[in-house]
DNA sequence: ATTTTTCTTGCAATCAAGTTGCATTTGCAT
DNA sequence: ATGCAAATGCAACTTGATTGCAAGAAAAAT
């Protein structure tokens, strides 16, 4: 079996990914990294916490290391739904909207969905932006009923 | 000097706010109306509270009556640049995407900015999208330097 | 292989935004 | 004027997340 690998064609294990940011291969963090290359979609610390389970990794320790990881730019963090702070693995994708089940809160990423074109020139003089995105809240399929 | 009036040409004072929605005038509430009529922007709670400044308000009560204030849309809550939830009063206009500076934390609305076209069909079947939002974050003018 | 250095973690305390329960007060319809 | 539903203030609490610090584990140096 071979292992993943990202856009650009890179490995995409845990050893792999801390080595190349210079990071030490702790086993929290390789669980955590186990994790969020498993899914496919953005979760929160509490979910992260829930999968760590019972082999628990100190939640200020999961935070902390979700920090590093976004600072790094190993994760993306996605804001804006309920207010819960989101994570998922940089895989090198492009920008995309995110949709979020008002009843079971789970984040899905609209990968089908063209990141609509904001026509920045049209702001004022002056301004930087430096992150763009977008949040579809609603149903899913499932709690629809 | 005229009172101010919204896109359907109704005056937006206080008073005539409450009474629409059928709430008591209570020295709060006008106060905080005040406020947001006044403001082209949303706020936070926070600054909210400032504003209200040394005749305060208890913050619960700042938070319940924004709260019912958004239930009875007659503001628009705006979460997500930072997972702190910001309102405007509601004037009618039609939906568009919010800036926020990193640094002074002030939010604008890009009214002059097209809200661009999500295409919801090219999703999965089954979901239904009851809000959209699109937020930008990066530096205003006046922190950039 | 052992020591040394540096980085990480766990734990507990803390923070900030926001909510809730409850007794008291206030607006307003009668 | 007065009676009652609605709103407020206060204090306690919730939740997501951060921080200080002592103890522990990786990687580097010997």
């Amino acid at each position: 079996m071979d292992t993943a690998k990202n856009m650009e064609g890179v490995a995409i294990d845990p050893t792999t990914i801390l080595k190349n940011c210079g990071l030490k291969r702790t086993l929290g963090r390789v669980k955590i990294l186990d994790i969020l290359i498993e899914l496919d979609r953005p979760i929160t610390g509490k979910e992260l916490l829930n999968r760590l389970g019972t082999d628990a990794v100190d939640p200020a320790s999961v935070y902390r290391t979700l920090n590093v990881f976004f600072d790094l730019e190993v994760v993306h963090k996605i804001e804006g739904a309920d207010n819960i702070n989101r994570y998922a693995l940089n895989r090198g994708e492009d920008m995309h909207p995110h949709f979020t089940c008002r009843t079971c809160g789970k984040m899905e990423c609209l990968t089908m969905t063209t990141f609509p074109h904001i026509d920045i020139d049209s702001m004022e003089e002056g301004y930087l932006v430096e992150r763009e995105s977008i949040s579809l809240v609603g149903l899913c399929p499932r709690c629809r009923l």
